[in-house]
DNA sequence: CATTTAAGTTGTACCATACAACTACCTGCT
DNA sequence: AGCAGGTAGTTGTATGGTACAACTTAAATG
């Protein structure tokens, strides 16, 4: 990584300003991301982050496979496999047989699973609403777009 | 907080526009936090995202106690124990009784300690500095400015 | 058919965490 | 001074999420 770290000793093309908002952004990312953490997890007290995680994946895919979780989320099948049966056995999730291949369990949210989604994001959004409430419409667009453009083209996280 | 659910029925003043960006917001904040979570374990493979929370926490607030990262992180103070023992045990942090209070260990970045987070912290910085590489000084700026009102007026999480 | 490969489950171990009980210490009040 | 009550931190214990390894069942492949 040769970026020649500017910050120290910047002498001609010291973009300090450039650099500064740099840091800004990955600072209030960073925190978002941390606040966001505890945040959920005080909002399903009873789901784990990962059970969450996955109960959302399910939604967005239904039908998938234990495998796809697992590939999807970096996780052994053997969490996966717990994990689901948990959300089994609190009747979130619902499994049946693939006929055309016995070994997968085509994995789908039963209606329970589909209302606890839903009411967790119905609080979020409203997390989201109340704090941007007094933004100006030009405002909201332009943080969404910025934001679709930060995340739009995969290279920092998983996926 | 009577916000009235506006996207049930929302009659006169839809402004679907809003509604939208809104959740393009939440949607690309959400996805982030999830994404910097598996990276962070990612980045630091020997370091727990706990303790390497703490670590940070002990760089910006050199001197605090247990009881304050207990505090600052929603921990039991139990958990941040074990956590700094831990630390303790890598070399990374180091504590010293309070002379005017024995019950009371300052804590402290060792020299390890604190180049573990600077080598963590550029790692991080260069995946922000490439990801926003061709971005225009403007559009950072606006960026790092939502950002900070975004985040700057507690409620969302902790803290 | 036998071997290999794949999907999931179960056994085991480890780590982070919470809660509760405990130690050591400080503070305030009498 | 001395005791009551609170505080900082540790340790015992239990739980939950996770990985790895061994296993089961079934599909694919030779």
């Amino acid at each position: 990584m040769n970026t020649d770290t500017p910050e120290s000793a910047t002498p001609h093309r010291g973009d300090g300003r450039r650099e500064a908002a740099v840091e800004t952004i990955q600072r209030e990312m960073t925190a978002f991301a941390r606040r966001a953490r505890s945040a959920a997890a005080r909002m399903h007290p009873e789901l784990s982050l990962v059970s969450f995680t996955l109960l959302g994946h399910l939604e967005e895919h239904p039908g998938c496979r234990a495998r796809d979780l697992a590939a999807h989320y970096a996780l052994d099948k053997s969490t996966v496999s717990r994990q689901v049966a948990a959300l089994e056995r609190a009747g979130l999730v619902g499994r049946r047989a693939d006929p055309a291949d016995h070994r997968v369990q085509v994995l789908e949210l039963t209606s329970a699973g589909a209302a606890a989604l839903d009411q967790a994001a119905e609080i979020r959004t409203a997390m989201f609403r109340g704090r941007l409430a007094d933004w100006a419409g030009e405002d909201l667009d332009r943080f969404a777009a910025y934001l679709l453009r930060y995340n739009g083209r995969g290279g920092y996280g998983e996926h």
